[in-house]
DNA sequence: CTCGTACTAGTACACACGTACAACTCCGAG
DNA sequence: CTCGGAGTTGTACGTGTGTACTAGTACGAG
């Protein structure tokens, strides 16, 4: 596989420690230390592949909302077969909290973003691709609302730590995206 | 007013000193120094009033639940004679984003009790009281639909530091609040 | 008045932090 | 082979942290 020595590898692991660790105790609880405890390297190495640690967490987060993004494609691709728009999309939200720590990570780039409008695009990557696929199965609007809907279902899932009610998430986006206005 | 000795004064204004700086910096970075010199007091102040950082904190997050909550009797009363429920729960939202800093302390109450559950019901304050108010305009899942609509929006509107989209807002509710289904 | 208790305020301590850095090792270009 | 730069590692430094603690102050009960 690889030798002793592979930066590339060892960048990635750092990366990936990190991104293990935002769930866990938030993007402000990151720590170069901490890091690099988990991720099986020295101190000395998170400091060498990042010169700030803003940097480290940027680059955790755009790893975050990079895979969180590419989910979309497999969205786009199931509604497009999908007699039922709205129970699909119920069942992607389900299926894409049973990933709990990506999702939570998402929900901490949303608010780190605040404060760090260099977080932003990051931020809306996951909602743009939302609206995006869902637009292709109903207004502008309409698509706009369901991926707020489906955000703050997500939101407040996680929060309490309770599963989705599906069901009901599937019947308000079926009122959301009847083609009726 | 008051002379210079005034504890249940000062716990108050070190509450209202962590709250405003909740917003600014984030539960997690929130520190006794911190709230010490927003609120004018010496250090020993913080910590003689609250025994541990995290009760400071747990204290405030529980004022802000409460003023949020609190709103949610003018929200029932602006329902109770309105038209147009979707466009005055619009309205209504669109304003309670005024309050920027408290909206933001809310979401952040979110995030923190998804690592403190004694925090989940303060959480879930504003939200429950949102689903119940609408429960009087809707059946009780499009109440709880809505609300989380109305959260998702918000969240995003934050963390976008865009201005709310009340018109799609109302449009979504109407949609949603239809009593078809 | 007087005295104990609630409160005040400043300081101290041990610890974790971000970052800098110097010494060391490896490896590929010449 | 040699040598320079990339990668590695442990340590050091200054700063900020939560919390504990001591000494002092005001004030109401007796």
């Amino acid at each position: 596989m690889s030798g002793r020595r592979d930066p590339e590898g060892r960048r990635r692991a750092i990366v990936e420690a990190a991104c293990a660790l935002i769930p866990e105790v938030g993007v402000g609880g990151l720590t170069h230390r901490l890091v690099a405890a988990r991720a099986g390297v020295p101190l000395g190495a998170t400091t060498y592949y990042f010169k700030t640690l803003d940097d480290l967490s940027e680059a955790a987060l755009e790893h975050i909302a990079r895979s969180s993004a590419e989910d979309l494609r497999a969205w786009a691709e199931a509604l497009r077969g999908s007699a039922d728009v709205a129970a699909t999309v119920a069942a992607l939200t389900e299926e894409y909290l049973a990933d709990r720590p990506r999702a939570l990570a998402e929900m901490e780039l949303y608010l780190a973003a605040v404060h760090r409008p260099e977080l932003r695009p990051l931020a809306r990557a996951w909602f743009d691709g939302l609206v995006d696929v869902l637009g292709g199965h109903a207004g502008p609007v309409a698509a706009k609302a369901a991926a707020h809907l489906v955000d703050g279902a997500l939101l407040h899932a996680l929060s309490n730590e309770r599963p989705l009610d599906t069901e009901g998430l599937a019947t308000a986006l079926r009122a959301l995206l009847r083609p009726a206005a």
